[in-house]
DNA sequence: CGTCGGCTTGATTGTGCTCAACCCGGGTGG
DNA sequence: CCACCCGGGTTGAGCACAATCAAGCCGACG
């Protein structure tokens, strides 16, 4: 176990950092302590996958800190990315004990657990967990139809084109902004990585990175930090009607 | 209102065909005389757009008869389907009153319905519905990461065979049967529609169709009614490995 | 009989994949 | 210290698969 996780495991669960968007954001004090007790966190260095297709899931996990990615693999190696699990996301299903998808830890990822026995009473006696996850799967549930939209539909530019916007937009609303004007992001994804999120390979990926840079719709500081000069241009090339095609 | 929604409006929850597995599936007898005083039937002809994107959602619905989709349009008219909505089949999300998405109604399709204020009122009493409500929730999330796979890295024929192998699957499901050997079953979806779910052109769907045809995999019976003569023939072109892709 | 929707088939184009070479920066070890 | 390697990235040439454009078929229906 690492020093960062052994930090976390010192504090309680008031002073969480996800406490307010987690599964137990609904919590009544009093359930927090029930939590509190069954809990245990872990650590995983980046580049560790922390469960196989196939593999028996013995816990219920929530993403405290780190990125992880989660994804599929055909025989032949082709690899399809299905979803990113940021902090606060959650990893497992109650009525399922084999994982479906590879979770591979993106960066270093600590993950608040609970063991599926436990976990699946705690569902019965706390509805605003319940209330909670329901809520939380159905948002997963849009995104991942959003993002059908992009690999059934879009083309390569366009879909490059999306994940910048949307890799931005997430950023800039941690700043508590709106990505608008000039905007700068940090992407952490290697062209590989976001080859297997969008569908493509990763000489598509670095064309595409590398005609943007040409037309200067974006900006390269230091090969992981991206400056769009002008936010309005880049959302012109994903596809999306003018609002973004967000409900905000 | 038709003639067929008249006929199941006079029936109680008990009669109902999919009883035993919408959301009301987990529901008492006592529960159930709640939902029997809140529920509205309401019956839409095939090809009518049940709900636009952007629409209010004043109902939450299951679909009691027929099939749905859903599915998004881009400015230039580009679609993806994201979505079948079968029978037992839920439409809401009780956080969010817009809709995302299209619904199309593919068949005559009759909804039972619930209002959007009483069915969040009805949640906060009912764990049964909220726990039901949350595994149909991550159900539909795998089905959607699946299609992921498919719309990102499968070729045109792989996906063509995916498509029959599923609903062969789901019709051999309903006859309490598995699908193997020689299977028979019905394909309700225009070419065109087969195309926005699998992110094609019609015209490549119709060209994969002819060459499953020309090489024995697949018999065309009546335009509608296809004949698999060797089920694992069928999956064989699917990409998925051997067992299926399926945690059974 | 003519039309119309769903479907098939053909010819051509083009986007993105494949294969391959090469660049760049940071370790590592002789 | 330099040589080497290795992972990540870029770029090019050629190709293949699916999109596009276009014509025609078939069965239903007015």
């Amino acid at each position: 176990m690492t020093v960062t996780s052994f930090k976390i495991e010192k504090s309680g669960c008031s002073e969480c950092p996800i406490r307010h968007k987690a599964l137990c954001s609904r919590c009544e004090p009093d359930e927090l302590v029930l939590l509190e007790d069954m809990k245990s966190y872990k650590t995983y260095p980046a580049g560790t996958t922390i469960l196989w297709t196939g593999d028996q899931m013995e816990f219920m996990s929530t993403v405290v800190t780190g990125v992880a990615s989660l994804s599929q693999t055909m025989e032949d190696g082709r690899r399809q990315m299905v979803g990113l699990l940021l902090p606060s996301d959650f990893i497992g299903h109650p009525n399922r004990d084999i994982s479906q998808f590879d979770v591979v830890a993106a960066t270093d990822v600590t993950l608040c657990r609970f063991r599926r026995k436990q976990f699946r009473e705690l569902l019965i006696e706390s509805p605003n967990i319940v209330g909670r996850l329901l809520e939380m799967a159905l948002d997963e549930l849009d995104a991942a139809r959003e993002w059908m939209l992009l690999l059934g539909r879009k083309t390569a530019r366009e879909k490059i084109a999306s994940l910048l916007a949307i890799v931005a937009q997430r950023e800039a609303a941690l700043r508590l902004q709106e990505a608008a004007g000039q905007t700068q992001f940090e992407l952490h994804l290697t062209r590989e990585a976001m080859a297997d999120y969008l569908g493509l390979t990763l000489e598509t990926v670095s064309r595409q990175m590398s005609a943007l840079k040409r037309e200067g719709t974006i900006v390269l500081k230091n090969k992981r930090v991206i400056v769009v000069p002008n936010f309005a241009k880049l959302m012109d090339e994903t596809g999306d009607d003018s609002d973004g095609g967000l409900i905000v």
